[in-house]
DNA sequence: TTGTAAAAGGCACAAAGTGCCATTTAGATG
DNA sequence: CATCTAAATGGCACTTTGTGCCTTTTACAA
């Protein structure tokens, strides 16, 4: 009767509600049926996830975080066209991070449609400003807190946005299949497009933007 | 005891909700609290509103409305800084259109701490995406479908609201106070940094923009 | 005035979400 | 290994949120 520990319970039941989202719709899933997948208790369910929209935030937090750190690892003497070529080249990608996405990318083809998924997936994006305003800030010498990097930031997320959103549909709904290299131009060429602040070329450390 | 007709019972409803949520913050304010302040039934107001969060919706929904009809009023001969210091100016707006500015203010300064009120907000300025790409669209000689317009429209929707979020924070919480020509021009200037195509300057007639 | 369609209300009920306390679990310690 | 402890989980009663279904009221036309 005792189970195997699961070590990160709560991704896996945000997984879980992911899948029946995309399944049955929200309205169509209730918190037990999700409490029920995940193997946990509702009571559990609860204490993990404000309410039923909220399961899905630590998934989206997750991809973020792992698309952030690869920008990150951005170095400064490549360009954003480069760089993304490489984050997005399939063989850089765990299985797991292929899972995920394909399960966001169907939650994401589906915002029209539900209000609720529509509200937490924004609301991921601004969460991630933050950290997006913090690595244009090291790239530029400049402080995430300075008003025209958040700016930047919020501008670059906006595109990301879009451009997640049209692929998403189209790949979805639409049986439209996209390369690596596709994805990859077709994101540099939107982040370039919204970028306020030159943070996409090569810049030599130690460089300071100036006003 | 017969009431008086009110014409527009949901907008009402949703200032009602506002000004509770301000005071009382979302979870110390009820559905109950609202349809009672709003002067109609519990079951009126779930037909009003999907949940308690969107009570919110109808109100920032107008105050977006207002805002983009004046953008698209905006003379293709006329720049964004003329155009805004005109539309911000106080002898230009309806005591309605103030008083609602002030609630609204107030919600916004306290959306770090609200995620609901958050959601709503962020949402609102998505659904308000399209309108500003057609207004883009239209004094470019583009269609509101082209994807550089719609990405555009993002960006500079990202830009007004990060802008919104900072004067409403500085005013509300720290006591700053802003003249219509500073709220224009702070606003002008981030709308013009994160405007991928030339939108903001005087645009002839007929004038169609090249990639 | 009467007829009528739409809006609003009443009420019972389903689903979401919380408070409180009992139970289990993962480690730490002797 | 036994035991102790703090944190995580579960159980359950209860509140709040939200819906289905039907009746009543309202606006307005004939």
């Amino acid at each position: 009767m005792s189970r195997s520990i699961r070590p990160d319970a709560l991704l896996e039941a945000s997984r879980c509600a992911a899948r029946l989202f995309v399944e049955r719709g929200v309205s169509g899933t209730s918190g037990e049926d999700i409490a029920e997948a995940a193997g946990i208790s509702k009571r559990t369910l609860w204490r993990y996830f404000r309410n039923k929209e909220s399961c899905l935030a630590p998934l989206l937090a997750l991809s973020w975080k792992r698309f952030s750190e690869e920008l990150r690892a951005w170095p400064a003497q490549t360009s954003l066209e480069d760089h993304l070529a490489d984050c997005f080249a399939l063989e850089n990608q765990t299985p797991d991070f292929v899972r995920d996405g394909l399960l966001i990318a169907q939650i994401v083809a589906r915002i029209s449609e539900e209000p609720d998924l529509k509200a937490v997936w924004l609301t991921s994006y601004f969460d991630g400003e933050a950290d997006l305003a913090a690595i244009i800030g090291d790239r530029l010498g400049r402080s995430a807190q300075d008003f025209d990097v958040r700016l930047c930031a919020a501008s670059v997320m906006a595109a990301t946005r879009v451009v997640d959103e049209a692929l998403c549909r189209a790949a979805i709904r639409h049986g439209r299949s996209y390369g690596s290299g596709e994805v990859a131009a077709q994101m540099a060429r939107a982040i370039r497009a919204a970028s306020v602040l030159p943070f996409c070329d090569p810049v030599k450390p130690g460089f300071r933007h100036e006003e």
